[in-house]
DNA sequence: CTTGGAATGTTATAGCTTCTAACTAACGCG
DNA sequence: CGCGTTAGTTAGAAGCTATAACATTCCAAG
């Protein structure tokens, strides 16, 4: 790799980290490439030999999510962490370090965006690891179903802010009901 | 109620179809109220008349949301169907019937926006049902709050497409876990 | 070590958006 | 019947995405 590529590879790196910035401070709708090159001291139209619209910017930050999803729960797997309970704890964890990584995989998608082959790869990836964990080669695919949605809709309403003044343990919910989930053999 | 006010309500009814049908078709992001007032042949700022700006035209959507999923919801229990797997069931059917009305108040929110206090109430009201249909006085809240998650975490991930070639029956998931929770008398 | 071409930046511009300001026309209530 | 509220208009500021045309800079091959 030239100087010339490494530099690319740094400038596309500030970039997806100011988008991030963006994200989490007011959401995808006001992400702007426009402001992001000014940050950075360049003009608008700039930034557009690093991405070359707006949808590959966040095609990317997507791609980035998911990628830092799969290594977190496979390292932790491969650390030990191998009960479909601790799986969900770590997930949960992940997805609160930032909510609106997670959301922006996990939630509200755009009519007409389709997610490159790639990113359902690295999807896959990850319910690879919860099958695993599973266990139980007769309904492991099912129960892995299971506790993603189980998962997911304790996080989501989590991260949305559903559970605002109701008086709920979100990390109590999880654990409960991945538990229920690891305790039954079958359904 | 005078002719003039009722044009008003009349006109604002009509805006706020044509952006449920822009949502519908390319997502909240794509929503333009400049597009919406040519559509109607009015010029632009004239549908500021309406609604004092974008916001309040999501809110106003988001308030006819809640009210019309409360309303499925009340309406179903007061006409006999009572137990939890039905009202899931509900549930599902109206999510289904425009996913995008779903998402808009559970799916990923905007930071910074905060839902007016009249909208968290009608959601109580959907909960209020929820509880009443659980029984089990002792557990009713904690139950609703799991039906909850579960119906959420199937149909947020089908909504958004995440069960795509993936062999996945929703339908009968949701009857399933619901029905697993209305089996049992505790978790 | 020079030189040519690719990569990276610039400004200008079109076309879209939200939203404000200022002005005009119409409608209906007293 | 007139006066005031309401509803519409156009103009314009400020922002966005994105393209085009042009200038510069840097690397690499001869």
């Amino acid at each position: 790799m030239g100087p010339r590529e490494r530099y690319r590879e740094q400038v596309r790196d500030e970039v997806k980290q100011r988008a991030w910035e963006q994200i989490a401070t007011a959401g995808v709708p006001a992400l702007s490439l426009n402001a992001i090159a000014k940050q950075m001291g360049m003009s608008g139209p700039a930034l557009y030999r690093y991405f070359a619209n707006r949808d590959e910017l966040i095609t990317a930050l997507i791609r980035d999510a998911y990628r830092s999803l799969a290594d977190t729960v496979r390292s932790s797997y491969e650390a030990g962490t191998t009960d479909l309970v601790g799986l969900a704890v770590v997930i949960r964890e992940w997805a609160l370090v930032d909510p609106h990584r997670y959301l922006l995989i996990y939630g509200t998608p755009v009519p007409g965006y389709h997610a490159p082959a790639d990113t359902t790869a690295i999807s896959d990836e990850v319910m690879a690891v919860i099958v695993e964990a599973a266990g139980a080669p007769a309904t492991a695919v099912h129960r892995g179903l299971l506790f993603w949605t189980r998962v997911h809709g304790v996080l989501s309403l989590e991260l949305a802010g559903h559970f605002a003044g109701m008086d709920v343990d979100p990390a109590a919910l999880v654990t409960q009901e991945i538990g229920a989930l690891a305790d039954r053999t079958g359904q």
